[in-house]
DNA sequence: CGAAATGGCATTTTT
DNA sequence: TGCCATTTCG
């Protein structure tokens, strides 16, 4: 009798604690043990429920469902206590009901991206503090690095192997093609490697793939082309990162007692984004929790939009088949939009027929209706975005809540180039990354070279930039002894004396040698400042930059990948060479974008995936820019467009503009497309439409009167707009510029021209702004003034 | 060997 | 249309 009312007392007091989830979420959180598939649909929350399911397993452990424990009438009066607060006893409470608390480093919190990673570690640790921080949250990747670092002499690789990005991945199959004498205009090199990176996902050796072709030759010669990438390598000690994944499969694999290892250290394993795993992931996940089979995947099987690197939305659908008796808990209350906004979600993606049903609703305001803006064509669209964020700016004085989402990067141009007309400031993302840039990587490859001679990739890209007189013939001849007779490229150097192909080279092949010497020599005692400062200067990259356009903006860069040496050295608890390039070819730079300045934000719908915004306008949803049209001979691809449109239109807290053109230019071609499926999806009811290009249409064929008056102020601004531009440019003795003026913008402040590109009747002004960096700018447009 | 010119080609993106 | 990669020329 007693016993039940403690254990009552005891879920109450739980429920007390974690009372700012809902009954969803509280479930999810008191679901320590066994499998559990938490679908957690846009805005629900999701990471605070990570972060407290956490917080509960270390906490109280299966406190809320194991009912071992016995309680006293006292303790029961405590709980009582505290659930009706009087007392907030933390301490008290977790000694009175937890049940074999788990340990921190017992738990390993999975995610896709750093990013995630980084903000989990954050909630964590700021919620449980040291706790927090021994629990180990990072991503699939650097997951595996991890454990590789240990036993990956087990598979025959050495412990300090390299990691190739894709582009060192393309340098590699490129210059294996060339080898095998393979012409890539026979097989794309990208082919090549994608099919190789699907291999790896299936976990397919070169040999499988041989067997699998059969008298196919083309798969054949895949499968050759694989079996030599997959030697070189080894031979250059570097993983892709694929290997990175399957790798760490295979060693499970063939090693159950490394496998056990790992599946007693990490007793709960838990899963974010899980749409998104592909089978290696999934392989591995299986796995590690086959023994105790405590795993929560938390996903969304609505948002699965990565298919075409790998991700398979089977994994999370089939979950409850893979994992048996696994507790399915559906979080379906949003906290984000309007119930407009949910409906219209909800109305498009009830359209998809392979998902598991699932309904958003909100406790909040139904809100203003989605709004349709039917253009005549992409700058009429993207007039009606800029009229429409100005409007808002004039109402509420800010830029930042707005943001402008598209089906393809190629849609952003017509809309910048409309928001600098505007004066409205903006901010692309997903451009060029930091990482990527051509200096960047040069330098990072030097240091590639000191830490692993055998890199091949990295030394081939560096070893002649600057200018050494060591040209591709030669790179071809040290490449072929290297590999024939097992020495890194550095040691062909070193002996160069001794190989006939290079006496032509030596005076050249000897001072390169010494440098490199001289750099691993010094690698060894230098602080990492120091040995970058030397490799930059002596190496004469710095020097060679200066002879380059835009020479200071690239040195620039390799200043900021110096302070980022800085930050690494500051952070890490033993800062080394190697851990700096593993950070570097590992770690993006998605978090470094911390502009917190008044900027509209451009992006893809991809990239916008777990973001929310006050005013969203998903643009270009033509049929054939979105949905794409290669999607339009496969259910299954139209299916992932679909989620994808479900993804933008989730994107928005309070308003959601729909645009749509009868007519697009891009890629240099006019194209008419219907409006796009998925707003017809979208109940009228939802809906409030603005059909501009009628509108236009109606105007030219009856005249002014016949508009509608709404549609009318809409046209008068237009064309007392044009007026003042056909105006402006016609009136105004056009203003030339010249690369170095300095002029004025009235938003962007002042600046120096950077270049000067004529266009149609204008000039594309670049100018370096002394505030808010490089900016494109049409010149009669903005209004500049000379300084 | 290095600089200019041409031609092909172009969802979506993380590690 | 605009970028890049490779070719082609000096």
């Amino acid at each position: 009798m007693s016993n039940l009312s403690f254990n009552e007392a005891k879920k109450a007091a739980l429920k007390k604690y974690f009372s700012r989830m809902n009954e969803r979420q509280q479930e999810a959180v008191f679901t320590v043990n066994g499998p559990v598939l938490v679908l957690a649909g846009a805005g629900s929350g999701k990471t605070t429920v990570i972060v407290n399911r956490i917080a509960n397993m270390i906490t109280f452990g299966n406190a809320y469902n194991d009912d071992s424990r016995e309680g006293s009438s006292s303790d029961i009066a405590f709980l009582t206590d505290y659930t009706e607060g009087r007392t907030d006893d933390l301490e008290q409470l977790r000694d009175t009901i937890a049940v074999q608390p788990v340990k921190p480093w017992n738990i390993l919190a999975i995610t896709f991206t750093n990013k995630a990673a980084n903000e989990l570690r954050e909630r964590l640790t700021a919620m449980l503090g040291e706790d927090g921080m021994n629990i180990n949250a990072s991503t699939f990747h650097s997951a595996c690095v991890r454990i590789l670092r240990r036993e990956i002499e087990a598979l025959g690789y050495g412990s300090d192997f390299t990691i190739y990005d894709s582009d060192d991945s393309q340098r590699m199959i490129k210059s294996v093609m060339a080898e095998l004498d393979i012409s890539e205009k026979q097989l794309a090199p990208r082919a090549v490697l994608s099919e190789i990176s699907f291999a790896k996902d299936k976990m397919l050796t070169p040999d499988d793939l041989k067997t699998d072709a059969g008298q196919d030759y083309r798969k054949k010669l895949v499968a050759r082309l694989y079996g030599v990438y997959q030697e070189r390598m080894k031979a250059a000690n570097a993983l892709d990162f694929d290997d990175i994944l399957c790798m760490t499969v295979e060693l499970f694999e063939k090693f159950p007692d490394i496998l056990e290892k790992y599946r007693s250290r990490y007793k709960y394993i838990m899963v974010d984004e899980y749409q998104d795993t592909n089978h290696v992931q999934f392989r591995l996940v299986s796995l590690l929790s086959a023994g105790h089979g405590n795993i929560c995947v938390v996903g969304d099987d609505d948002q699965s939009i990565y298919k075409f690197r790998g991700a398979n939305i089977e994994n999370i659908l089939g979950f409850e088949d893979q994992f048996a008796g696994a507790k399915v808990i559906r979080l379906e209350q949003n906290y984000r939009s309007t119930q407009t906004i949910l409906d219209a979600a909800n109305s498009v993606i009830s359209h998809n027929s392979g998902r598991k049903a699932k309904t958003l609703w909100t406790a909040g305001e139904p809100g203003d209706k989605v709004y349709w803006y039917k253009a005549v064509d992409q700058d009429d669209e993207a007039q009606f975005i800029a009229d429409t964020i100005n409007t808002y700016y004039k109402e509420h004085g800010r830029y930042s809540p707005n943001a402008v989402l598209y089906r393809m990067n190629a849609q952003s141009n017509a809309i910048e180039r409309m928001l600098v007309r505007n004066g409205i400031p903006y901010k692309v993302y997903g451009g060029m990354r930091f990482l990527d840039r051509a200096e960047v990587k040069d330098i990072v490859s030097y240091l590639c070279v000191i830490y692993n001679p055998s890199d091949m990739v990295r030394f081939e890209r560096i070893i002649n930039v600057p200018k050494r007189s060591i040209g591709d013939s030669t790179i071809e001849v040290i490449k072929q002894i290297s590999s024939d007779l097992k020495l890194s490229p550095l040691e062909v150097m070193r002996d160069c004396e001794s190989f006939a192909p290079l006496s032509k080279k030596i005076t050249a092949l000897r001072s390169a040698y010494n440098m490199f010497a001289h750099f691993i020599e010094k690698s060894m005692e230098l602080p990492l400042d120091e040995l970058f400062d030397l490799v930059a200067e002596k190496s004469g990259y710095l020097s060679y930059l200066d002879t380059l356009d835009k020479g200071d903006v690239k040195k620039e860069n390799v200043m900021e990948l110096r302070s980022m040496i800085m930050t690494y050295m500051n952070t890490a608890e033993e800062p080394t060479l190697g851990g700096f390039l593993e950070e570097v070819t590992l770690y993006t730079d998605a978090d470094r974008d911390v502009s917190t300045d008044d900027r509209v934000t451009l992006m893809t719908v991809h990239s916008a995936k777990g973001l929310e915004f006050d005013n969203v306008f998903v643009a270009g949803l033509d049929d054939g820019i979105f949905p794409s049209s290669r999607s339009f001979d496969s259910e299954d691809d139209m299916e992932e467009e679909r989620r994808l449109a479900y993804v933008a239109i989730t994107r928005a807290k309070k308003k959601l503009y729909l645009t749509n053109a009868s007519q697009r230019m891009i890629f240099g071609q006019t194209q008419r497309n219907v409006t796009s499926r998925f707003i017809k999806e979208i109940g009228r009811e939802m809906i409030e439409k603005n059909d501009h290009a009628a509108a236009m249409k109606s105007r030219m064929s009856e005249g002014d009167n016949a508009v509608t008056a709404v549609h009318s102020a809409t046209l008068q601004q237009q064309l007392a707009r044009n007026k003042m531009l056909a105006g402006s440019s016609a009136v105004k003795e056009k203003a030339t510029y010249s690369a170095g003026e300095r002029v004025a913008h009235n938003i962007f402040g002042e600046g120096t021209v950077l270049s000067v590109k004529a266009m149609a009747n204008d000039a594309m002004l670049e100018i370096a702004f002394d505030k808010v960096g490089t900016k494109k700018i049409m010149a009669n447009f903005a209004k500049l003034k000379k300084l």
